[in-house]
DNA sequence: ACTTGGCACTCGGGAACACAGAGTGCTAGA
DNA sequence: TCTAGCACTCTGTGTTCCCGAGTGCCAAGT
């Protein structure tokens, strides 16, 4: 159905309408690309893939435009993900092993992202529960009060403020953090609420409620946090490039934390390393009508902590979109395995 | 001069142009607003102002609109700040208290006022250099790396890995520890510097090298993270607002930290608990022609934490606004103090 | 069977134009 | 000092018209 050069004329035309935003018509496409064939035989190949939903015309006597399929096509056979320069590498790893912490990696990645890609840049903060445990402090605050510090393998620290059912002494508290940091240091966080399960049962009857207190805070910070933050920066590459339509219902979706981790997310099934890419409809929200969204996870190889990419209008350049997104994704995946 | 009847009808232009964002006309002025004369009385009335530079019209034969010096005069003079409704007071003491940490209170905040206001909003972080230390925290992690975490009174908590010249043993790391806390527990950031200075000198020669790595360490922290970290909300507020024009480069302010933090900054040279108002070009950046700013500082009555406000279009219910900033500024400081 | 040149057709968008309506400034009178 | 009336000046909108880019189709060529 579709002979090489229909597919040839595709790229060509998704190619064009990328760089020019404007429909493109069968003579420029026929002198643009060198396709040795007359513009008639193009406007025939069109009217095919027209056929077949592939591309589209905004109104009669004017050029062709991809559609959604057409992109989706483009993406899984007639593209490949172009990487970056050595500069721009060298760039990104200078900027990237210049941060100080886990919110300083998280902030410089995104912005970098959005800044490379010229779109709108969407970072997933490193999910808890498949990190590890790297130590649990008790601080004493007052006489009733402690301030519980969980730091993780990936540099993250979570803390909360604990107001304690009776007056305790330092060296209780003292000895219950040795306890908890005996019990939980280099465990996954999934694993927390089993082993902590018996642990007042373990303890003398007389420090129970205060230990009930201070697990049950500690396990509400490992549930509550599971749904992640996620941060964007790019917005005003939004008002760049004519987007000027729909241009608030982008905005408050990025603002919706929950939508956002949808998008993000939705892709993870299959493979979670992998490059995915939505396209317009695809992503099934009404609002972002014309963007699509291509992301990826990011994470030391065996253990994914979660995901990045960027989020931009359907007619973008996706091989130069996708090579960015990976490289970053692999960069930050790098550095936080060294932290 | 200005009689007290030219100050009303500037009021009643800059309400009626605030509403309905048309240049609005001596006809429709006398009508809406009971102001006992007729539209040829107004139209002198007009010419008048307008001959001082308060208002302007866009072009011969169309209404007046304010200028920003009528903006200010109104703001200045013309208006009073509109108190928040009851139940917006305790929506907003509802939403505030359930804040979990520092991270969630300017979250919350953030997302609160840009609901309030319709507008963007902006919240500095606490200063760190006006809160005081609550406790220092070594934790060793290899034998040559410990983690240094610094507690504030705010709640905030800073961390960093550190690298370690030698290898350093348990108990030397609970010793310098505890001679940390007991040096600087409770004094403000501001003095840390002075309070360390002599600290190596007055430990055995052997410590000497570790302390002086994690007091540069401390440092650092201390002044790098004196430019604070700023965050916005509602962005998508401005895309409703007939904003077209100039959006992109709002935006981009919006995600330059620095160009923000001195929007925010510079109006707190006199009384920074102040309730500041910086109409249109008096805020004096390229970019941000047509918009305001309402800010003010927030923190606990004698020490000032950090400013926060809102931005939008200087076509802005200024009264409703102000009331807003102030009243969340109070009740944050409010939540502040008592965690 | 595919490709090519020719040709009639179809719209969208810009230019030219007219016109209604809102708003003004000015002047004369109360 | 205020008011009514009046002529004037704009902008915004609706209408019409035309150009040109681009198409679809057909017949001829390879």
């Amino acid at each position: 159905m579709l002979d090489d050069r229909k597919l040839a004329v595709l790229r060509a035309i998704v190619e064009d309408y990328v760089s020019t935003n404007e429909p493109v018509g069968s003579k420029a496409l026929a002198e643009r690309h060198n396709l040795k064939v007359s513009p008639a035989t193009v406007r025939n190949d069109m009217a095919a893939l027209e056929e077949e939903g592939y591309i589209t015309q905004p109104h009669t006597s004017a050029g062709r435009v991809p559609t959604d399929k057409g992109y989706r096509l483009f993406v899984d056979r007639l593209s490949q993900i172009k990487p970056l320069s050595g500069a721009e590498r060298r760039a990104i790893e200078t900027f990237l092993a210049g941060a100080v912490d886990l919110d300083d990696v998280v902030t410089r990645t995104v912005r970098l992202l959005a800044q490379l890609t010229r779109q709108v840049a969407v970072v997933q903060y490193p999910t808890l529960t498949r990190s590890t445990v790297r130590h649990v402090e008790l601080v004493q605050l007052a006489e009733r009060r402690v301030m519980l510090v969980l730091i993780t393998n990936t540099g993250r620290v979570e803390q909360r403020v604990i107001e304690l059912p009776e007056v305790v002494e330092d060296h209780r508290i003292a000895h219950l953090r040795a306890v908890l940091n005996s019990c939980l240091d280099g465990c996954g966080l999934g694993n927390v609420p089993d082993l902590v399960a018996d642990l007042p049962e373990r303890l003398p009857a007389e420090d129970r409620p205060v230990v009930a207190t201070i697990l049950s805070v500690l396990l509400e910070t490992l549930v509550e946090r599971h749904d992640e933050k996620i941060v964007f920066a790019g917005a005003a590459n939004l008002a760049g490039a004519g987007f000027s339509v729909g241009l608030r219902d982008v905005l408050e979706a990025l603002e919706e934390q929950v939508v956002l981790m949808r998008l993000l997310g939705e892709t993870s099934t299959d493979t979670p390393s992998a490059l995915t890419v939505r396209i317009g409809s695809e992503n099934a929200y009404t609002g972002l009508v014309g963007t699509s969204i291509v992301a990826t996870g990011y994470g030391s190889g065996d253990n994914q902590l979660a995901r990045l990419g960027v989020l931009g209008p359907t007619r973008m350049d996706y091989p130069v979109t996708m090579g960015a997104v990976r490289a970053v994704a692999r960069y930050v995946s790098q550095i936080l395995a060294a932290s």
